[in-house]
DNA sequence: GTCTATACGAAGATAGAC
DNA sequence: GTCTATCTTCGTATAGAC
């Protein structure tokens, strides 16, 4: 693969987690990614074989950003000792705002995009991020266990997929649409820097006392 | 309109909101539609206008049914004194079991269906959630605005729309899905009737304590 | 008021020249 | 590797018959 191959499949790639992200799968045409990937629509078939192989490539390019970004952060986060819950958990939310940092514009799409395909398509997508992401997950998952004595990990597994779930809707702001005319908009300014009060639920979600088990 | 005017419109509302919920609406085509509903293409135009109509005549009346069992839950919570922060979440959540209860398949649908819509589209159809709920939302955040002295009430809204979402992935089970296959799979059932620890982790979204205010 | 038939464009996908 | 041309299917929408 030349030099301009490469490139080509990278303004594909760019483009198309772009617009994954602002107006999901389904509602995104090739053509809509190759005009603004100024590309054939045929180099997507040659690069990615079909529209659902070019969502899995963009999905796997945008889970390793995002896992990347984890481990870094969980790494600086376990030089220091064993780190609390809350620790973690804004170590996880906070890897959004540092891949804009980081890598500017494209942090965001990256993050929108992830958001999407987590509650849009198929569940093959979303088994695909867990295969994906499963390496940090799991650490998380251990560092989390660890930092909850007397949690079984089962319950740990479930607040963290909530966890992932609040923040997936949040990164496409799919929250702050919910404040309605005339009850919200006073009490809740919505698309502020959520940030810290994110953190705090989400803390709260893994504080909880454990659940009484169910008979089933 | 005719008696079989109207059993053609509920077919279609009927075929409309289980294919929403199930492949999403820019992912449903309106032929889908008319094909399980047993109908021609026209009558959806003539109906509904067009493919958004129609969608918004879904949201509205699965709204309304969900709007109606929310009221009556609450309805009967309150007469037994101001209901904590806990029963207000499982009046909250239990609403959708609930409705399969008193609906039966069609309360899935429903589930489903407005899952769906809270995270696929664009922002006007989440809006039209909001308002379409409002009333009940009303009802709710001044509960549990009283249930929780001390948090105020943009707090309390915020912490509102976060249990809104986590429930809408649920009854999608987008969650659920999010199960790496390695280790997830012994750890987590999933699929199972998580009402209890689903409850636990929104309750403890609440009870969390306030998160410090951000300069901004 | 309701359905039959169909127009029209856009979508995903492919073959073959360069 | 990349582009042109084209195929087929499908989606939205309408005009007109009943």
């Amino acid at each position: 693969m030349g030099i301009d191959a490469a490139a080509t499949r990278n303004r594909i790639l760019d483009a198309a987690e772009r617009l994954f992200g602002e107006r999901g799968f389904a509602g995104t045409s090739l053509r809509a990614v190759t005009t603004t990937a100024r590309v054939n629509v045929a180099s997507i078939y040659y690069h990615f074989e079909s529209k659902e192989g070019l969502l899995r490539a963009v999905a796997r390019r945008a889970m390793a950003s995002v896992s990347e970004e984890r481990h870094r952060l969980l790494d600086e986060l376990c030089t220091r000792g064993d780190p609390g819950v809350e620790e973690l958990v804004r170590a996880f939310v906070v890897t959004g705002a540092d891949l804009v940092r980081r890598q500017g514009e494209r942090g965001e799409h990256v993050a929108r995009f992830i958001g999407r395909v987590l509650c849009e398509p198929g569940p093959e997508v979303r088994r695909l991020f867990a295969a994906e992401v499963g390496h940090v997950e799991g650490r998380y998952l251990d560092a989390l266990t660890k930092a909850l004595p007397g949690l079984p990990a089962g319950e740990v597994a479930f607040r963290y997929r909530t966890m992932v779930g609040v923040l997936a809707l949040h990164q496409m702001d799919a929250l702050a649409d919910l404040a309605p005319p005339g009850h919200g908009d006073d009490i809740w300014a919505g698309r502020g820097d959520d940030t810290e009060r994110l953190i705090a639920a989400l803390t709260g979600i893994f504080l909880a006392p454990q659940a009484p088990a169910v008979p089933s």
